[in-house]
DNA sequence: ACAAATTTGTTCGTATGTATG
DNA sequence: ACATACATACGAACAAATTTG
């Protein structure tokens, strides 16, 4: 598509090239409506199309896949996304931030993990046999330090291959926590709403892009 | 703070230079309790002090500014990030959303809670004496209707008082299950992303109030 | 108010690694 | 094995914003 000589940037106006590139790729894919995952040019096409270098093509692009607009791919390509980024992936780095900003959020700290066959209690709700292999986490919750609760969870090992590995990796939250948290811990912080701007048109659209708004607001509360 | 040499990072692991440095940058922050926006080093500074390209270090900023854990300022410097919408509760909602939009997300299920009395597995890792009261729950996650964890935790009745009552309420998604999930499941689902405006701006604002948006989209995934 | 020094931002060039087909 | 396409890393230079002298 555009295949067209794709008038140049300019150059040392203020704005970046990065810049104009991202907005003129997202204008060209916006409007040729390339449903699913078409697939955009090349870096190196890009790059001389634009005539700069391929870092700023890559500039552009990162901006772009990091907005979710597209999706990138080592060795394939790089293509249009209309699914966008995801959302727990956001919601884990958000996570870290609190942690970072406060000390006091409640967290989730994985103690072990482990491969372990499935004994009768655990097979029963999972809808294993027993004897399969089930990942095994147990973890406790925290806040301010002190601990919550305790839990242990399984999980076929079967349908989740690299799950134990992840889970190693990752020191994330316990719902259940989170849950209870929601309800008692929000006194003394920030609540975040999430407000569809309208439950109903965000059906109707076939534009993959609904824009509800997040309402952040802080509250605070006298102790008590 | 650590001015240390700072062992050099591991060239051709398998590990980019630039996550490794972010990484223990990370680390570092954590570690070091710097509260408020306090400031890293320049980006020279860490380059010399990681033997490493100003561009890698920088890198590796951009992923823990990404990540909402620095802010950078042009000219000024990189800080420390505190401020940071609030996590669990904008969990919630865009779980929610999430059902709204289609039934199909992985669900949590609490299949029973009850008051016990704490025995020596669950006393240790919650800091109470065995015999506590501690009310314990049980509940499986479910993917598609179809089973995929199972799990039990245990809370500290006396800090909680009417958590059972509130467990029993609530259906909550386990927060492992949608780490999980976000790699493999996505593919098939209707996903909501909480987009902050503009990662950088959201920062400068020491106002409670940010408005990221939230992306609904739809993501039809033929069969297969 | 102006100039200089700092510090991050942008762009180019080059080289090499890794995943895909 | 080979070509393609993205990923990583280094080096150099200059621009832009901020702070300091």
């Amino acid at each position: 598509m555009t295949a067209r000589a794709s008038s140049p940037v300019e150059r040392g106006a203020g704005v970046a090239v990065w810049r104009q590139i991202a907005q003129r790729i997202e204008h060209d894919l916006r409007a040729g409506g390339q449903g699913g995952g078409a697939r955009l040019p090349t870096e190196a096409e890009l790059a001389s199309r634009f005539a700069v270098n391929r870092h700023t093509v890559r500039r552009a692009i990162a901006d772009l896949a990091a907005r979710g607009l597209v999706r990138v791919e080592q060795g394939r390509g790089t293509f249009l996304q209309d699914l966008v980024v995801d959302y727990p992936l956001r919601r884990r780095t958000s996570f870290s931030a609190n942690l970072l900003a406060q000390g006091r959020e409640p967290t989730h700290q994985i103690l072990e993990v482990a491969e372990v066959a499935a004994d009768a209690i655990v097979a029963g709700p999972l809808a294993v046999r027993q004897g399969t292999r089930v990942v095994q986490s147990t973890s406790i919750g925290l806040a301010d330090g002190i601990p919550i609760s305790y839990g242990r969870s399984w999980f076929p090992a079967a349908r989740f291959p690299g799950l134990a590995d992840r889970l190693r990796g990752y020191t994330s939250i316990s719902a259940t926590l989170a849950d209870y948290d929601l309800a008692d811990y929000r006194r003394e912080t920030t609540r975040v709403l999430a407000r569809l701007p309208s439950a109903d048109e965000a059906a109707g659209l076939r534009q993959p892009v609904t824009e509800p708004v997040l309402v952040t607001e802080a509250l605070d509360v006298d102790a008590g």
